[in-house]
DNA sequence: ATGATCCTACCTATCCAAAGGTAGAGAGAG
DNA sequence: CTCTCTCTACCTTTGGATAGGTAGGATCAT
């Protein structure tokens, strides 16, 4: 086996995740996605809770790890385009943590935690990349995020692709 | 009374939406807000697909006609940028439409239809308002729509309402 | 080496609460 | 009398979570 049980079960919720949120999917449908029953995600996971707050952990870690692949500056920049691109070709998802940041309020704390680091982290890992038209570099890398998350969602309720692109970097 | 009670539920319903999303809240919590017995909730709407639906257009036909009010060009401009902060000042909500946008696959077709349908006619009324910098119009919009989506969600996502000015008018 | 013991991963079978929704009765207003 | 609203009293399904058990593999002492 070239997963494990709790890896494919990390990636079926986060695809259900991204696509429903927190309270749009159940364990039994994870169970379905990954072939064994429901108490067994329960297993390898004890609460919802905790198996979304380590969805995000991961997701933040992966992010962070794929931006930092690409050098600092411009190319950083077009690759977390690039990153959040892909999100909306793959099914329409949306990002994890803007998916999670619009539930918000009514999550689990350790989740709201996990969310509001991979913003943190995000706006960090971009500010040295951005250039400046005289706002400091931290508020543009902010506005960069809310730009890419705000693309994702209204490709997402135009169930169209297209308008992401139109935003982002559009005529 | 000054309030009928569907109008009751629907408001009741609405905060509970911006709040937590269609998968996030039930018939037995408006119930208790408003004060009567779910039974009766459902006396007023027939299903929860019928409720939001409903409330969808509601939120649309408002908002569109409080951005009318304010004459074409920078005014209305600055009007939809309040309407925005004051959904997040008013215990960080996200926009109606744009958490169900998020939510998007999954829920009722009746839903996602007046979700695309808040975003087509918000863009619409907008257009004509932008000053262009080399992109047309409709695109501009989008754009801004986009800004402000992203930046209610930080907002909410940091548990920071100075997030949203720092994105949509910051330094 | 071999039996006793333990751990991991999964199972079946439930539990209980919550959710969407329904049926039918009662009470007040026109 | 009838219409509107609300209630009580359910039904069915789903959801998160638990209890207890089984099969297989590793570990260890004799």
């Amino acid at each position: 086996m070239a997963q494990t049980t709790a890896e494919r079960i990390l990636e079926a919720a986060e695809i259900r995740v991204r696509q429903a949120g927190y309270n749009g999917f159940s364990f039994r449908d994870l169970a379905e996605d990954v072939g064994i029953k429901s108490a067994s995600v329960h297993h390898h996971f004890a609460t919802k809770e905790a198996l979304v707050a380590r969805m995000a952990t991961d997701y933040t870690d992966r992010f962070i790890a794929a931006l930092e692949e690409a050098p600092p500056g411009p190319p950083r920049v077009a690759r977390v385009k690039d990153l959040f691109r892909q999100s909306v070709l793959d099914d329409g998802k949306m990002c994890l943590c803007g998916m999670l940041g619009a539930e918000g309020i009514g999550l689990p704390p350790s989740v709201t935690r996990e969310t509001k680091r991979f913003f943190e982290a995000l706006v960090a890992a971009l500010a040295e990349s951005m250039g400046t038209w005289g706002t400091n570099r931290r508020t543009a890398a902010l506005r960069l995020v809310a730009q890419l998350e705000g693309a994702v969602l209204l490709a997402r309720a135009h169930m169209d692709p297209t308008v992401f692109d139109e935003v982002v970097d559009g005529p």
